[in-house]
DNA sequence: TTATAATTACTTTTT
DNA sequence: GTAATTATAA
């Protein structure tokens, strides 16, 4: 271990690096160097004799998995360490003991989409109407219900009510048809190793002996699958490091369990602790801000933040008309840092939902700022993407019918749904799977002749393409697009085809890296990786584009300027995410990990009014604002105003004027928009669907909580919005 | 079987 | 307001 490196860090860093064996837990506080201490670790594993064979470190996202490889190769820790997410770590393992976890090698890994096909299908099989039980609403228990370890089978033993009872079933059949296609959805990659490792001792020794230093980063977002996982990994050797920060948990709505990180200690009596409170990235003014903020958390260990760097930095909120103008006014002080030769790389812009990113682009668009939006899964779910990947996916594991049933008519071949009904019923009836169905298609009955020669055609076309999967993946989606008719359907369809064309290259392109980079390169690897990917892994740190992302997207990045937009009640606190107390503080905590990405400036805004779900209507500015105790802010700021007039200050003391509506606005709303929350008196709560204004007959549909739906006169309702 | 029209569901965050 | 599913006609 270089002296110099081990000199530029604080004691605390010290601490937490040179702690070499049993159990360490650092709460790093943001922007205190954790990235750097992790690296630092490794590197000094590795140079006190550790193979770096034996160290496996766990990243939250492939993209942090990449820069750590990376940083440690700079270190001179190259090579050999094992370096990725948990979910890629499952992966791996389970190809490599598929057998030992009652599998195929060859598994799919299935989607949101994916998945909701085999829900509503596993919701159908049970004979179950879904309106009452929405596949949604069943895939989120049953996602719950996974990353609590909790199988099927304990399910059913434990299911009592009548919603559980159902619940159970679905959630046994959809089990079935995941395994009936070699299928795994995300957290059943999660579940599967748990149960091996807790389950099969000669496995977990295996794994036990190979990673013998485990790092955990994020640990404040692991979910007790994840959790019991390490926990079973760790357990012989005691050598497991986890870094994170309670108040940096924002996937309470994905299963992470806070109290992971909170009871480290005494999982681990053994346990060292290092706390790293310094914060080496913001100024004074963004911690002052983010400190106030968190502080309203009250499930939470007190923590101060301790800012190291002595400039002062700018906190500021600019409040709008609406949305547009919210843009233009991001888009506008944009081009004003750019203008004092900012690079564009070192701005970025947060939002909470998705849907907002549009109103930034258009103003970016306008203003020619140069931009990326972040969200690189978007790529891979555009329709021509997934067709190409679905026939990728077939050739992998011909038992994966949901990709089969994507390509089977695409391009239009003339096989309808009559005829894969039929050549189910038939696969169903033989116990075959349906792909091996199509290699019989003569004998399927109720089809037609030239029906069976087309399904016949397509089992040739599979079976041709099949014939020579190994080795690298680019030259095998070129031969789908070409032999499958993918490439002649599009070709005859103007512009749209053009870039369905343009968009299946992009993707060859980017299996041809894929190629380069992988030492042995497989389809079924390929497939297996891209999976995985988040948004996140598609963001560019070099370039020179301001980044437009959510919030979520936001952890673990870093920006001179930030930009927060949309601090409005119901967005940021999100209206979804401020049931309970518990929510609303997760909430709290989405925005402090926004605001702590700042490295000098933050700028904050809202709009007065915002179209939402195209309804343009009046907002209230976010209880978060007046939480960031910025009456000094504006005080401290007053004088050095001058040049920042497109900023005004907010404060807290002189409510905004409500401005005259701009002409825009439409005309009266209704009284109950669709979407409105209500409540009834003998119903309970519910979401009005539909709104007939016809004055004092008008009628509101309503779809209660209790699942049933009704239709009321409006005048005898007496239903209070919520 | 396929193309188009009509209806209906879904709108938070993501590995 | 949009996307996806479903009904209908060609």
């Amino acid at each position: 271990m270089d002296e110099a490196l081990l000199a530029q860090l604080t004691s605390s860093q010290r601490k937490a690096v040179l702690h070499k064996e049993g159990p360490l837990l650092v709460l790093a506080g943001p922007g205190s160097g954790k990235t750097r201490v992790i690296t630092c670790r490794i590197a000094a594993l590795i140079d006190s004799g550790v193979r770096p064979y034996n160290i496996c470190a766990i990243t939250f996202t492939n993209k942090a998995a990449e820069e750590m490889r990376q940083r440690a190769a700079a270190l001179g820790a190259s090579g050999g360490a094992h370096i990725s997410t948990f979910h890629s770590l499952c992966v791996r393992i389970l190809r490599r003991y598929a057998q030992a976890a009652g599998m195929r090698p060859n598994f799919s890994i299935y989607d949101a989409a994916d998945q909701s096909k085999c829900v509503k299908q596993a919701v159908k099989d049970c004979r179950l109407d879904g309106t009452n039980f929405p596949p949604a609403r069943m895939l989120d228990a049953i996602s719950t219900l996974k990353n609590k370890l909790i199988d099927a089978q304990s399910f059913q033993e434990r299911a009592e009510d009548f919603f559980s009872r159902t619940l159970s079933q679905v959630y046994t059949r959809y089990q079935q048809i995941l395994a009936e296609q070699n299928g795994l959805d995300f957290d059943d990659l999660l579940m599967k190793v748990a149960f091996l490792l807790e389950s099969d001792s000669t496995v977990c020794g295996e794994l036990a002996n190979r990673f013998r230093f485990l790092l955990i980063d994020e640990y404040q977002d692991t979910n007790h699958a994840q959790y019991r996982l390490a926990k079973a990994l760790a357990l012989s050797h005691g050598n497991i490091c986890a870094t994170g920060d309670p108040d940096q948990s924002i996937y309470r709505w994905r299963g992470a369990d806070i109290r992971n990180i909170l009871a480290f200690e005494k999982d681990w009596p053994q346990a060292v602790t290092v706390k790293l409170e310094e914060n080496f990235r913001s100024t004074a003014a963004i911690l002052r801000v983010a400190d106030s903020l968190i502080a309203r958390n009250k499930n939470r260990k007190q923590k101060t933040l301790v800012a190291v760097r002595t400039d002062e930095g700018r906190v500021s909120v600019e409040i709008c008309d609406d949305e547009a103008a919210e843009a233009d006014a991001v888009a506008r002080q944009v081009d004003a840092l750019l203008g004092q030769n900012v690079p564009a790389g070192q701005i970025a812009v947060f939002y909470r939902v998705n849907s907002m990113s549009r109103a930034l682009e258009e103003a970016f668009v306008r203003h020619r700022v140069p931009y990326q939006v972040v969200r690189g899964v978007e790529f891979y779910n555009r329709k021509e993407i997934r067709d190409v990947l679905a026939y990728l996916k077939v050739l992998a594991n011909p038992a994966d019918e949901v990709a089969l049933l994507r390509v089977i008519n695409t391009p239009a071949r003339g096989i309808g749904k009559v005829t894969v009904d039929r050549a189910k019923a038939f696969a169903v009836e033989h116990g075959l799977t349906l792909s091996e169905a199509l290699t019989q298609a003569d004998r399927i009955g109720g089809v037609s002749g030239a029906a069976k020669t087309k399904l016949s055609a397509f089992a040739r076309l599979l079976d041709k393409l099949r014939q020579d999967l190994v080795g690298p993946v680019a030259p095998l989606a070129e031969r789908v697009l070409a032999e499958s008719g993918l490439e002649q359907s599009f070709k005859g369809t103007g512009q749209e085809g053009q870039d369905a064309l343009e968009n299946i290259g992009e993707l060859i392109n980017a299996a041809a890296a894929y190629d380069q980079q992988t030492a042995e390169p497989s389809l079924l690897d390929y497939l297996q990786q891209i999976a995985l990917f988040s948004d996140t892994d598609a963001y560019e740190a070099t370039s020179e584009r301001a980044a437009l992302m959510t919030l979520h997207a936001a952890k673990g990045l870093e920006f001179d300027h930030v930009f927060v937009i949309g601090l409005e009640d119901g967005l940021l606190p999100h209206e979804r995410g401020s049931g309970d107390g518990d929510e609303l503080e997760e909430e709290r905590r989405l925005f402090f990990v926004g605001v702590t990405r700042a490295r000098t400036n933050l700028y904050l805004s809202y709009a007065r009014y915002r179209t939402v779900r195209g309804q343009f209507l009046r907002t209230v500015a976010s209880p978060f604002l007046f939480e960031l105790g910025l009456d000094q802010m504006v005080q401290d700021d007053e004088e050095s105003e001058d040049d920042f007039d497109a900023f005004t200050e907010y404060r807290r003391t002189q409510p905004s004027p409500v401005r005259p509506r701009p002409a825009a606005a439409k005309p009266a709303e209704p009284l109950f928009a669709p979407g409105q929350l209500v409540r009834h008196k003998t119903f309970g709560l519910g979401r009005v669907q539909k709104f007939a204004d016809l004055g004092a007959n008008s009628v509101v549909t309503v779809q209660f909580n209790t699942g049933q739906t009704k239709s009321l006169l409006l005048q005898y309702a007496n239903l209070s919005k919520v």
